[in-house]
DNA sequence: TATATTAATGTTAGCGCTAACATATATCAA
DNA sequence: TTGATATATGTTAGCGCTAACATTAATATA
């Protein structure tokens, strides 16, 4: 292209655009960032000339001098969950407002290429990370050791706590004791549990709070109504289609899910099975997901604030980037319940 | 933590590391990158040391010297779409196996803010962009200019074709004629179609398709059935409104849209109206989203392979990169049908 | 008038790293 | 023994930019 263009890169440099207009490279460079001291008319032509030359600073060199890249890292266990491009969402936009750029990569749940993705960004200099572990087992030292190195750090969604790292979160106890309860007040009592992976925060705390609802209330609590369904629609068909080969007396009139796919394929046995949703058996979901709205009967279940996530995680991070002695946080999100015609 | 820490960035550098060592700089980085004449005996001592003393190389300063910076930006009209996450993850997929890192912005569909992210990004100086524009105008001059600076550039999903840029999509036009044959198989006549904005190409392209398989197989194509929709729920509901207040002998038996939501829409006014789908009146979307499985009855649709349309259009960027002479393609992927029982 | 003050610009050095050239030592052929 | 060749290491310069200090010219103050 034009004549100016620097040989190695294809870009114009300040050295070039400085050349152009027979000034120092500092008059041109103090131009351009507004910086005091230039003169309103230099200032003028800088601008003018290097519009002209299609100037572009070149922010690697700019990182290098002040060891700020105004870029986070961001790293999802799985984009293809509904839940994690709303978070995305969120972060996008905060990021931007902050004129930060965003890394996205994706774990696919392992917890290996979680380490080497993260590994990658601090060699690239991220001035921060958001991170939603996909770490299952307890041996944390991983992000021990790189807290160490001093680089900073919100989680978010799946928080690894006793790290002395903010987290932004849902309370998946309290709402999933919230939505327990809507199905005591609705008058069930004989109420299953199809439950996620214990090994994960979001299965053991939903447990929690379903199991906290119950005791509320002076319910009983009956082991053979809680059923590991995992996180999918399988396992949750599966589970559910336990639940009713139970003799009758111990059948549930009412059951709470970890999540919505487990919901749905648990409506799915209800109906091979022949039963009425909500008349024979109740059913709520967790998540609201696309599908709980279309559901037949629509699905009963409750909000996530995905976005609300995003956007409180990336400020947290931002604050944390900035402030040298930001305090260290456990913001917890609510959910909210959303009543369908499933119960 | 280390005393060996530089005060500027917390961070150990090849210096450090070096001084540690008694060695000269370039040994160090030398041993470090596997570059050849390193005794192998110094090497494993380097990278013992290196390794004790947790140095992480800084791509920053790597960068700027080999004006390489392995990223790739990535803009994104809207990440909440179902479609564009799965692009993302077979984008992410792909740059992740050759160690690139990868920017992600949305635009929501603000063109200003899409020009924004692409200046910021070439400012980062990343290696390519793979873009999905949210342009609706057919002022391209943006892209033009952008193109003169050398960057390399694959659009995906959202071309602008005539700059001589890559593109990776999936042929709509095609697509679109394909599911409207499967409805004249099935023996549907007077078939209608709620088209989406004109100006924007899946708009067009799925228009074209429909009207070209109807007069490949000799239908008249009657004016009245053709319903501007938008690409909502809402207007695929009033615009089915309209159909259904046509008179009996100009009612459709079939309706074909632009998307799924504007599908959805027309098949709550269709149920509304009381009549029963397929029998009364059958009906077919685009794009296979997660809702289409579920509606009652499931939707007959087209599935975009998203996932493959985000690998193909990483690997084209990054040939793009790494092969200067790298050809310009229009890759066109294939749709599928998904037929389920709305037709 | 001499001197301090401010405004506008310039010079030097260095961010962390590596390419390119330079040097030292060991190994080989003739 | 001499120089040629290969191996291992070191030195210099520079990527594009800016902080910090230096200089010059213009203006204000005593």
């Amino acid at each position: 292209m034009a004549s100016e263009q620097n040989k190695r890169t294809g870009s114009v440099t300040l050295k070039e655009v400085s050349e152009k207009l027979g000034l120092s490279m500092m008059t041109v460079s103090r131009a351009l960032n507004d910086k005091p001291n230039v003169n309103p008319e230099t200032k003028k032509r800088v601008l003018e000339v290097a519009n002209e030359m299609r100037y572009t600073p070149n922010h690697v060199a700019k990182s290098l001098v002040s060891s700020k890249t105004y870029t986070i890292g961001v790293i999802i266990p799985e984009i293809g969950h509904a839940f994690f491009p709303e978070v995305v969402r969120g972060i996008e936009e905060i990021v931007d407002q902050a004129n930060y750029q965003l890394f996205l990569t994706n774990s696919s749940e392992d917890f290996e290429k979680e380490k080497r993705s993260i590994n990658a960004l601090r060699a690239k200099r991220v001035d921060g990370l958001l991170i939603s572990t996909s770490i299952k087992r307890s041996d944390y030292s991983f992000f021990e050791s790189i807290k160490k190195t001093g680089i900073k750090i919100v989680f978010f969604d799946r928080c690894i706590q006793g790290l002395g790292i903010s987290c932004v979160g849902v309370n998946d106890r309290i709402a999933s004791k919230q939505i327990t309860q809507y199905l005591i007040s609705q008058g069930y009592t004989k109420i299953a549990y199809l439950s996620g992976p214990p090994e994960v925060t979001i299965g053991k705390d939903r447990l929690d709070g379903f199991k906290e609802a119950l005791s509320d209330h002076q319910l009983e609590l009956n082991g053979n109504l809680i059923i590991e369904s995992g996180l999918t629609e399988n396992g949750g068909k599966s589970a559910m289609e336990k639940l009713l080969a139970l003799a009758d007396h111990e059948r549930p009139d009412a059951v709470a899910t970890v999540n919505d796919p487990s919901a749905l394929g648990a409506i799915e046995a209800i109906k091979e099975a022949g039963l009425k949703i909500p008349d024979d058996i109740a059913i709520v979901g967790f998540t609201n997901e696309v599908r709980a709205s279309i559901v037949q009967p629509p699905l009963t279940t409750v909000n996530q604030p995905a976005y609300e996530v995003g956007k409180r995680a990336a400020q947290k991070l931002l604050q944390t980037i900035k402030n040298e002695s930001e305090s260290i946080e456990n913001i917890e999100l609510n959910a909210t319940l959303v009543i369908r015609e499933s119960s």
